[in-house]
DNA sequence: GGGGATCGTTCCACTCACCGGTACGCTCCT
DNA sequence: AGGAGCGTACCGGTGAGTGGAACGATCCCC
């Protein structure tokens, strides 16, 4: 059931303590032990054991309804070097973008065929996009997406492109041919665009983070509603941060 | 040597791969073998062995000169519910508290005898301060600290004035006596400053976050540099912020 | 250019930590 | 009262994990 992004060997301690660990989701943030055992496919003594084990090592907490991921692993999670680099450089050049735009701004980077959002900003009333910071979206229906997959390898893009591409609204794109357009244009503008191919109601402008050899190591966006928000008024502001950090970033030798 | 935080029992595969994970800090995000050898004391067959099967789940990526936390942590890591979910309420405050003083701003919460940041903005050009996000701090250097310290149980107040208080400036304040003072004058004024005692040049004001039982969940802190910065200056937009964000909080019935 | 130090990797036989079925006690339901 | 669902505890068998020893590859200094 339920396999997990990483399906762990489960002939070892370690696997099942990641199974168990990756059982957790943003939405399901507290979970039984029977919960956990549904999910897992383990044995209940087994989770029951490692859960313990894992509360012990600090990485779970008990709660009254069970089990949830501890601070402890949100401080690990805060020391992994690569999005903790890329955050610390990045917050100012965010932090700018979102007081210029005062829409939502985010930060992503590609792993594997999907977007994961390593920050974001998101001021008081907005549209509530559904986007949160460490959590994934497809590579094809998002702004970011689009740009990290256009400044790729064509092999990545060759690959994503003739892989299944989800539906996730009315507007998402799911036809290759005109996926591949679009990336096109990217290119040829420097920024991409969405356009509530993701989500109802949000456009999206996002601009490319490049290294020193026009690799993308991540890219900006600015979210807004659609009514009120034209992502056009904001390629120049998306552009902008996105280069200022390319080239800080390119200054550093690449993120260590 | 070196022992980490959370001391595993190394009898375990688990806490064996848990030492290896903490081996890793915010300085030294890129660790040789022979480095994990060093700082977990573990024979180097077990770490060698440890670490590949860490690298094979995700939670490690190989480099050039050894091993680093992953990206997968880092997303593991941004599921942990309290963080996160406090994160999540807590950012348009901060972003308006920013806004407002244009000065670094901090969110921590705490954990054990520290503080652990949750957040945090620093804007271009600031003083460097020397938090990070997901970093740890004594409780008695600094304002988020005495904040949280103050409106803390008799307990914790008094175990922590009883034990050392490490001095990091030539300005931290040292005296257990000298400390309660400023516990209590704390919570007269509904805010804590911190001057030069964590690190020197910088100066700080933190308020509580309560919920609906006065108990403290966070703190916010506005930090600047001696001179320009007058933290007596920015009372009343901490304040504000930490008590927005505070009701927030109790409406939801505390941070599940 | 050879010898020594350092580092990552492979091999292997022992053994103990892990395994998971079974059973128990508790709290809600019906 | 009975039954379902859950968390906890017990326990003997066994294979996953163990770590010492030995190997090859770099690098650097004499």
């Amino acid at each position: 059931m339920a396999t997990t992004p990483t399906d762990p060997d489960l002939g070892s301690v370690l696997g099942k303590a990641v199974a168990v660990l990756h059982a957790f989701t943003v939405d399901d943030h507290e979970l039984s032990l029977a919960a956990l055992v549904e999910r897992t496919g383990l044995p209940k003594t087994s989770v029951y054991r490692i859960a313990g084990d894992l509360v012990r090592y600090r990485l779970l907490d008990r709660t009254a309804l069970g089990y949830r991921l501890s601070g402890g692993l949100f401080e690990l999670g805060m020391r992994a070097s690569v999005e903790r680099s890329l955050l610390e450089l990045a917050m100012p050049y965010l932090q700018d973008l979102y007081e210029r735009t005062h829409e939502t701004v985010h930060l992503g980077v590609r792993e594997g065929r999907e977007v994961v959002y390593v920050a974001k900003i998101a001021g008081r009333g907005q549209a509530a996009s559904p986007s949160r910071t460490g959590g994934r979206m497809p590579l094809h229906c998002t702004a970011i997406g689009k740009v990290l997959l256009a400044w790729a390898d064509d092999d990545l893009r060759r690959d994503v492109l003739t892989g299944p591409l989800e539906r996730r609204t009315p507007h998402t794109i799911v036809a290759p041919g005109r996926v591949a357009q679009q990336l096109d244009a990217a290119i040829e503008a420097g920024v991409a665009f969405e356009r509530e191919e993701s989500a109802l109601g949000l456009q999206c402008v996002a601009a490319p983070v490049l290294d020193a050899d026009d690799r993308p190591i991540a890219a900006i966006s600015v979210t807004g509603p659609v009514g009120r928000f034209r992502p056009e008024q904001h390629v120049d502001a998306v552009r902008a941060a996105a280069q200022g950090l390319g080239t800080l970033v390119a200054r550093r030798r690449s993120l260590h």
